[in-house]
DNA sequence: GTCTTGACTGACAGCGCTGACATTCTGCCG
DNA sequence: CGGCAGAATGTCAGCGCTGTCAGTCAAGAC
């Protein structure tokens, strides 16, 4: 059982290092002005003693705040996982995350926004879609000059880091899987169109298509904005038409699972008479029978990212290196059995 | 276009409403020694200037930080909901909400919590389950003499408030709804054994059958620790039995979902041939088909309200009141269709 | 009128730390 | 061996706020 942390100030340490707190202060920072010796002696001190500096002094004094903030539209799988990342990579550099939701479609994103940026002085924020092309969030954290990481932006890529994968070539990939089948006839789900990743994941699809001379018909395309409801009305079209597909490409995972339980309603036996591939390899992707065909996206490993760029370039005093970092993960085709050759073929 | 919300200190407000930097302090503390009028000039400054008052400074003169945090096993649904009902209290009172990961298993718990309780003065500390019954993790809090609030905990509740539904009558009405189908043979997936709620709906569970003179099979009740793909072994053991059961009570969505996907995987059709119940309401729970009958929780609900409890009480200056408060919400219980009268009945 | 009381307000130190600057030390050159 | 640059360390004010305690003021008792 390790001792109780007590409140050790930095003048303690100091004492019994035999050193002015400064010096303290310069260790507790990795400045680099310390001799290697004093160094070591001063780290003993804070061993024994249990040192842990205090945030609301640090604060003060140096006009940082030791947080982070991870702002999203609403919580969901996604959040969960991203969180953990970032949470992990803060905790190796004492910083601290915080998780604010932002009602996107409420008026109050801007009281919000100055609640938030005014009580907190938040060093960095982390912008999920579809916050990360929210022009007027993106406005305030601008105007308070607050260093933004935005995951998966749909445009504008110079204003600030972003992270991402490559959508386009995954929904390519995932399409080809599917023409390779023996599909010909395959629906598309769009996603939310306020979400960067929608539009390129549709590219990818036509790109995809179109290089196998595939027809893409209009009446099976349709907006299903990421949600399991109406992934549900989607697929019911398309599964209504008088040619319905062999096959539905969902923009996310969500609504592949609508499309299969519809599918279900539909006495449609899967993949047999209909295949049907997911996007984000969510926690549902496994949970649903037959699992999902989709494709995984590093998503702790963006969050790693996303807050080490905050806190290894202190944005905040040196601003962005040039060019803006933008980085680009490999994703990952999962193919599990959603998708199978068309009965048939 | 609001302002940006710059760096107004309480002394420009003082100057503005023309009295001390202390009274303004009173003001925003809402403290009762103030005349009437004099708070009204202070607030108007306030509100002209946008004053927001410096956390870290008020922090460091109270000995305060305004976080609470909010510990847990590992991300998931439940997390998310939680998080945003708590947030949202927070957000009410200026303060703010540290949701944190810790790994139960290993063995790095005990140096995280230092970490934590360290670096952050949480003013209180909400326990999802398992966390609300880790012996150590509850020890590390009450040396630290940390208020903490307890979800849905196992044993003894004189400790810390705690909240949560009553497990007990859920399971029983929920067991009872299948008896009323005409299910005789039902089986049981156990949760986490360190979870509270896992005892409390095996009971129920049990004394129901017991209540209905039905037999309970120890072949069909098997441990599924909450999880997905230990959902699927047990489920695949009770379907493989001798006399499968017609009906199988989960104690969570997800190993209900699994339940769902092993009775796919042998040819049943549901709910026809196997009638499935969950329990949570958790997002899975009508992402796949059928949809499934279960227990919803007010989990926004409960985060309000173990927010609310160390907002309102501080419990770190007055302690708890006595005696300590014990919440138990109600649930509700949500018929869906992956359970139906037994084939043959 | 004066005195007392309690309601209200203000002065001021100091929370624990860091920034700016001052001072001391070290090694090395001439 | 003095002198000097630069490395290492120290001094001290002050970040913005609140706790403590002292002071002021109005109203009622005498």
């Amino acid at each position: 059982m390790t001792p109780i942390p007590a409140s050790v100030t930095i003048q303690e340490v100091a004492d019994l290092a035999q050193v002015s707190s400064k010096t303290v202060s310069r260790v507790m920072n990795n400045e680099p002005l310390v001799r290697a010796d004093t160094r070591k002696r001063v780290l003993a001190a804070i061993e024994q003693l249990n040192y842990r500096p205090n945030l609301n002094a640090r604060g003060l004094a140096s006009n940082r705040s030791f947080l982070i903030g991870l702002f999203c539209d609403r919580p969901g799988d996604y959040l969960s996982e991203f969180q953990s990342g970032a949470i992990e990579r803060c905790r190796e550099s004492y910083m601290h995350l915080m998780v604010e939701t932002l009602d996107v479609r409420g008026p109050k994103v801007d009281k919000q926004m100055d609640t938030l940026l005014g009580q907190l002085r938040l060093e960095g924020v982390i912008l999920l879609p579809p916050l990360s092309d929210h022009p007027s969030v993106l406005n305030k954290l601008h105007a308070a000059a607050i260093p933004v990481v935005r995951i998966a932006p749909k445009s504008n890529l110079s204003a600030a880091p972003s992270i991402g994968i490559d959508d386009y070539t995954a929904a390519r990939q995932l399409t080809a899987h599917l023409l390779n089948l023996g599909h010909r006839r395959i629906g598309f789900m769009l996603g939310r169109a306020d979400h960067g990743a929608t539009e390129q994941r549709y590219l990818g699809f036509i790109d995809e298509m179109r290089a196998h001379q595939a027809p893409v018909d209009s009446g099976l395309v349709q907006t299903g904005n990421f949600i399991f409801s109406d992934g549900l009305v989607c697929a019911e079209r398309m599964l209504r038409s008088a040619t319905p597909p062999t096959a539905i490409f969902a923009s996310n995972d969500d609504m592949a699972a609508a499309a299969i339980s519809m599918a279900r309603k539909f006495g449609l036996s899967l993949p047999g008479q209909l295949s049907v591939t997911g996007f984000d390899d969510a926690p549902v992707a496994t949970m649903i029978w037959p699992e999902l065909t989709t494709v995984r996206q590093p998503v702790a490993a963006m969050a790693r990212i996303a807050a080490d760029l905050i806190i290894q370039h202190e944005p905040r005093r040196h601003g962005w290196p040039e060019p803006v970092p933008r980085h680009l993960l490999g994703h990952e085709l999962v193919i599990r059995n959603s998708t199978g050759r068309p009965s048939g073929v």
